[in-house]
DNA sequence: TGTACATCAGTGAACGCGCGTTCACTGATGTAC
DNA sequence: TGTACATCAGTGAACGCGCGTTCACTGATGTAC
């Protein structure tokens, strides 16, 4: 099954590819909102009838394209971390180096990030299954984490500390059980900071407010590092 | 300028009040993407050339649109800040409720929320002077912060401190003298975190991750509060 | 190895839709003398 | 107060566009005997 056999079979999985590629394009050009299937199937010197060979929808193609996307927002976040982690870089390190991956891929790919992030089309549904891509990327801020606590490195926060329900018991049961409710709730407030301040940055919010990105951005994620406890230098 | 004299620029001003709000309707039924002229004449009874009379395109339309969801959490931000403030609430009490407020707007009018917050429209382009009115809602939770700075109750944050050049000398203008810069950076935090945890759960990111999303959000406000600064009890 | 049939990819035309915007027009409202 | 002209609101038809999706078709590729 991984190797097709027919020419067939190799040329329906070339062509599904070079059809979500030319998609892809047209995401990242106009954005999501308008992407049309007859554009893509103009790109590529096809038929629009033809692209229901593939596909059988626009929205087919659309998910097809969200589930791409969240792979590759989580494919870069765990590069980052592999990649700092062969330098064996501190627990700070990895979660900066996973936060600039990430704003790296969206400012790359600013569509494709709306798309995820931002509004959700309308009349679209996103299936069940990519959860499982989505989860990729806060996963990979979870390990540093769960790396930290498995040390005993984690420096527990003070104030308020979260109800131990608050989160769902599937996401509960991907942290070392060291890491309290609370930091679970930090882990938690720090992605939503991340996507948050791309979202920000790349929507215009910050036009006139901040006036660097680049070094706002690594303030906070320096920042968010320490909140959710990791040990790191104290500047 | 403020009382109409004729009877036509008294219907002018009714149909234009009578267009926006058939407008804001259609929006919150069917999202920003999806609103058209024509739809919103027919739902008024007139024809769709007709409108021309009082917008001249669509994008004037969804313009006049975003000013008033921005003045709409605004209002919503300040309001619940001066009720706070009457019942002699503590800093901490002022900041959770525009916090609460701003969700609850934001709840009650999703696609106006998404409109403001969420993927720009394609092809659109906000106009300058649509700032003011979206600096009201970052503008009250700097009020907090600057009163409680006023009676010397602001605590310091330990950790990293932010450049001083971060942001820009407009926004630092809005804040009292003695907030520092790290400060300054909490509270742009904090903001962007108000709206991420509300897009979170808008857009459906916290499906099957938070299990209340009101507790939450109460949970995410009183630790930002403490993470800016304001003085409240320690749970 | 060769033939007969089934499967599938791609074509081209068509259906039906809604959109933004323009334009020449009618008729009512406002203004100047 | 009354008349003559200018302004403006709303009409209805039209232009030109692009979209998603369906359907009957041709011709090539694959399969079974």
């Amino acid at each position: 099954m991984n190797a097709p056999k027919t020419a067939r079979q190799r040329a329906r999985a070339e062509l599904t590819k070079e059809i979500t590629d030319a998609a892809r394009l047209r995401l990242a050009a106009e954005g999501a909102a308008a992407l049309s299937l007859r554009a893509v199937a103009r790109d590529l010197g096809m038929v629009s009838s033809a692209v229901y060979r593939y596909f059988a929808s626009r929205d087919e193609l659309l998910t097809a394209l969200l589930l791409d996307a969240y792979n590759a927002v989580g494919e870069q976040a765990e590069h980052a971390d592999a990649t700092a982690r062969n330098d064996s870089a501190s627990p700070v390190q990895r979660w900066t180096a996973v936060w600039h991956g990430v704003r790296a891929w969206a400012l790359a790919h600013q569509h494709e990030f709306a798309l995820l992030y931002g509004t959700p089309v309308p009349g679209y549904a996103a299936p069940a299954d990519t959860t499982v891509a989505a989860a990729r990327m806060p996963l990979t801020l979870m390990s540093i984490v769960n790396d930290t606590a498995k040390s005993g490195e984690l420096a527990q926060s003070g104030g308020p500390s979260a109800a131990a329900g608050l989160v769902a018991d599937t996401v509960r049961d991907t942290a070392h059980p060291d890491v309290t409710a609370e930091t679970l709730n930090r882990v938690l407030m720090a992605w939503s900071q991340l996507i948050g301040t791309i979202g920000f940055e790349l929507f215009g919010h910050f036009n006139g407010v901040v006036t660097d990105n680049d070094a706002y951005f690594t303030h906070v994620a320096h920042r968010c590092a320490l909140d959710v406890g990791l040990p790191g230098s104290a500047d």
